[in-house]
DNA sequence: TTCGACACATATTG
DNA sequence: CCAATATGTGTCGA
C-alpha cells in the first residue's frame, strides 16, 4: 500500500552508468609524424538519467545530470607532435552538447548551473581541455565490460603528473577562462548540467515523442602559435542513445505508472523513486538472486525505506565526491563500478513490473523477473523516430546498429561502432 | 502547454 | 546535533 515507497530519487549511479553511448564518429584524423592517430571518446553518465518504463532513457529537465568524459589516442603518442591537416594541434578538449533527434538535427542547448543554482549564472557548456588518457590511465569508463566483468586497471600513475602524451603546447594555457585546472586532466566531469528545454510531447500526447541525443565532442585547438585565441576544430564525437527529457515533476509521471502516491514527506513528497531498472548488463548483480530488497549488505534488508542511501559497503565505490566547485575532472576517482553495491534499490521491484505491467499489490514479487523485459517493440513513444532499437537490455548496446538520424553536426556514417569502450582494445572502428 | 523563477523540503557534508 | 550547502521538486505566473 504504498506504505513506504521510499523516496529513492532514482539517479543511482548504477543506473545511469549504463547509459549507452552508441556511435562514435570521427571527422578528422590526427597524425603524428605522418602516422595516423585515431581518437576514441569515452563517456559515462554519472547521474541524472534513468530508464523509464518503456525503456527509454529519460531525465528531468530540471534535474542535474553529470557526464564524465575522456578520450584516448590510438596509437598512443609518446611525446610527439600531433597535426590536423597539417596544422599543429596545440591543445585538445572536450565538450558536451545535445541535438534533437530527427532529420532536422537542431542543436539543443545545455546549461550548467553553479551550486548556487538560480542565484548563480547559468552557462553554456564550454570546451574543457583534456589530455588523452594514457595507456595505463583510467578512462572515464571502460571499467565495466559488457558482461559485467570488472577490469581492475593498474591505476597507479600519477594523476597530475603529466603522463606521457602528445606534446600539446597550449594544453595548459588558460586562454578560455577555463577553470584554473592545474596540471592536465585525463578526464572531466560536466556536472550540474541540464537541458535548456524538454523534449516535445513527453508521452503526454499521442503525437510522437521527440528525442534528444547527447553528444560528447572532441575538439582540437589548431591556433597559430602566436595567436592568443584558440581555434577549435571538432574532430570527433560520441553520440548517446536517444533520450527523453521530461519537463515536469517526477511525481506527475509517477502517479500514472505506479499510482503509488506516497507522499512520504509532507510537501515535497518526492513520490516514489523513478530509479527503476537496475540497469543493463543483465542485472547480474543485485536483482539476480533476490532482487526484492535484501541485497547483500546494509542491514536494511527488506526495508525499502532506504531512501537513497548509497551505503555501498562493498567497495571504495566512486571515490569522487565532486561537491563544491565544478570538481574539475577528478582524475583520481577510483571507482569500483562493480555492482556489488548492496543497493537493493527500490528498483528491483518496481522497475521490473514497471517495464511490464504494474502489479498494484505486491510489487516485490515481480522482482524475480529482474533482468530483461524484452519485447523489442516497446513502442518507445510515438515511433516516429527513426529507430526502434530497444533491446539495450540483455546485451550491451555497444554493437547496436545505432540510431539513425542526421544531426547538423555529426552525421553520416553511423554504423561505425565496434568496440567502444574498454581500453585494451584499440580497434578504432576503422576510422 | 512549456518554461523560468521562486520557494520549500530533504540529503549530504562539515 | 546543528548549520551550511547542494539538490530535488511543487507551484505560480509569464
Amino acid at each position: 500500500m504504498a506504505s513506504l515507497s521510499t523516496t529513492g530519487y532514482g539517479t543511482h549511479r548504477s543506473e545511469c552508468q549504463n547509459f549507452p553511448w552508441v556511435q562514435h564518429e570521427s571527422f578528422h584524423n590526427l597524425e603524428c609524424e605522418g602516422q595516423e592517430v585515431v581518437p576514441r571518446i569515452h563517456a559515462k553518465m554519472e547521474k541524472g538519467f534513468f530508464l523509464s518504463p518503456d525503456r527509454s532513457w529519460t531525465c528531468y529537465r530540471r534535474n542535474y545530470f553529470s557526464v564524465t568524459c575522456s578520450f584516448e589516442l590510438t596509437p598512443h603518442i609518446g611525446n610527439g607532435r600531433l597535426c590536423l591537416n597539417g596544422q599543429r594541434v596545440q591543445a585538445m578538449g572536450m565538450k558536451l552538447t545535445a541535438a534533437v533527434d530527427g532529420q532536422t538535427g537542431k542543436g539543443v542547448e545545455l546549461i550548467q548551473h553553479t551550486p548556487k543554482r538560480d542565484r548563480g549564472p547559468k552557462n553554456a557548456i564550454p570546451i574543457i581541455k583534456i589530455s588523452p588518457t594514457p595507456p595505463n590511465g583510467r578512462p572515464a569508463e571502460s571499467t565495466l565490460s559488457p558482461h559485467g566483468v570488472y577490469h581492475v586497471p593498474m591505476s597507479s600513475f600519477h594523476a597530475t603528473g603529466v603522463p606521457t602524451g602528445p606534446h600539446l603546447p597550449f594544453q595548459n594555457a588558460r586562454d578560455d577562462s577555463q577553470l584554473p585546472m592545474p596540471g592536465q586532466n585525463i578526464q572531466h566531469t560536466f556536472e550540474r548540467v541540464q537541458f535548456k528545454s524538454a523534449t516535445a510531447n513527453n508521452g503526454k500526447r499521442r503525437a510522437s515523442q521527440q528525442y534528444f541525443h547527447l553528444m560528447v565532442e572532441l575538439w582540437v585547438d589548431v591556433r597559430e602559435d602566436e595567436t592568443r585565441k584558440p581555434k577549435w576544430v571538432k574532430i570527433a564525437c560520441a553520440i548517446s542513445d536517444k533520450v527523453v527529457v521530461r519537463g515536469r515533476s517526477p511525481s506527475h509521471y509517477k502517479a500514472e505508472n505506479q499510482g503509488g502516491g506516497s507522499s512520504s514527506t509532507g510537501r515535497g513528497g518526492s513520490t516514489g523513486g523513478y530509479g527503476g531498472s537496475s540497469g543493463g548488463y543483465g542485472g547480474m548483480s543485485r536483482g539476480s538472486f533476490s532482487g526484492a530488497g535484501y541485497a547483500t549488505g546494509p542491514g536494511n534488508t527488506g526495508g525499502f525505506r532506504a531512501s537513497q542511501q548509497y551505503q555501498s559497503a562493498t567497495s571504495p565505490e566512486q571515490g569522487y565526491s565532486s561537491s563544491t566547485g565544478s570538481s574539475v575532472a577528478e582524475i583520481v576517482d577510483v571507482k569500483h563500478p562493480i555492482e556489488a553495491e548492496p543497493s537493493h534499490d527500490e528498483d528491483s521491484a518496481m522497475q521490473d513490473f514497471a517495464g511490464y505491467q504494474y502489479i498494484p499489490t505486491t510489487l516485490y514479487d515481480g522482482t524475480s523477473v529482474q533482468g530483461k523485459g524484452e519485447s523489442p517493440n516497446s513502442t518507445a513513444g510515438g515511433g516516429q523516430t527513426v529507430d526502434k532499437k530497444v533491446s539495450i537490455w540483455d546485451e550491451y548496446p555497444e554493437a547496436l546498429p545505432g540510431t539513425q538520424w542526421s544531426m547538423g553536426n555529426c552525421n553520416r556514417f553511423q554504423g561505425v561502432e565496434s568496440s567502444r569502450g574498454y581500453y585494451p582494445a584499440f580497434s578504432t572502428t576503422g576510422f
